[in-house]
DNA sequence: CGAAACCGTTGAAAATGTCAACGATTAGGG
DNA sequence: CCCTAATCGTTGACATTTTCAACGGTTTCG
């Protein structure tokens, strides 16, 4: 049903146990990069259907907020380079998802808000996120689950 | 003392504020890949002095187990395509820090061990790697890193 | 024995990240 | 009020990383 790498799903499924007690496995810098990149990975095969990946849902979502963010502010918070973002906008506009609007108060600035379009299909890429991060999640208890999610916001927040 | 890019300096230190209550940001898959990503980030600029980067860290500590891998079962552990492993061995072996052996038990594959010096290396690199963590760690107390470290082992263990 | 699978390697193509420069605009100090 | 410096989005070049197909040598297994 959902078109997810085998190796991805290898990968989720059944670790390989031959270095699961090595020194390097247990450090939490080398488990936060394996498991973002196992994120990314899992999730762009949620959102193949879309032609999305989670670089055009973070967009697609921060526009969406109350008050939708430059393309300044896309690439400080997402963390991507400026002429990154304007290849992502580029992408999402020509898909008809967001529009690049001027912003009043300063003209150098755009503002990337949704289409109705857009709305719509951020609906359904949120419930085929929400659906992959349950798969990564899967052998978490929700307490655990929940108490993860508390210490990486914890970790965000200064 | 330590070169780390000022940007990655700037994003431990100070996160950007504007967004840290969006939707995105409460997203466990969204926050593990970002923290997946800025951990290599910060860890990289720890071990620049050491011409090396996690990747090589990574294969030079399970180079150091007890039981050495072979190639494979480097690019399975570390989901790397197998020519990835090709050229992050061929660095490490010259700069002689590891060797390839022959595996006794199937002549297709090579064995990586570690030399004198890439042992002596990988202290440095383990000391490094430390201080990166309690840097990204250091807004969570030992309770919490603790936790964190537990919940992201269990993560990664089926 | 023979076909199929697997290992490491090479090389090419695609995706991603990084950097310098530009016109238009804004901010700040003298 | 100017004039310089900084900022924004954009373009284009370049480095790094990822992904894929093919290959010779080896092992597996019917």
């Amino acid at each position: 049903m959902v078109a997810v790498d085998q190796a991805v799903e290898d990968l989720v499924q059944h670790q390989n146990e031959r270095f699961v007690d090595a020194r390097l496995a247990q450090e939490s810098m080398f488990l936060m990069n394996r498991f973002g990149s196992l994120a990314s990975a899992l999730t762009n095969g949620y959102l193949r259907d879309l032609d999305l990946k989670v670089r055009h849902y973070s967009v697609l979502s921060l526009a969406s907020e109350e008050q939708p963010p430059t393309q300044r502010e896309l690439s400080d918070f997402l963390v991507l380079d400026p002429s990154q973002v304007v290849a992502l906008v580029d992408h999402l506009e020509g898909a008809d998802l967001v529009r690049r609007e001027p912003d009043p108060r300063d003209r150098r600035s755009k503002i990337i808000v949704p289409t109705d379009r857009g709305r719509e299909v951020l609906l359904q890429a949120e419930a085929q996120v929400g659906a992959a991060s349950d798969r990564l999640l899967s052998n978490l208890t929700e307490a655990e689950q929940a108490e993860l999610q508390g210490l990486l916001r914890k970790l965000a927040s200064r």
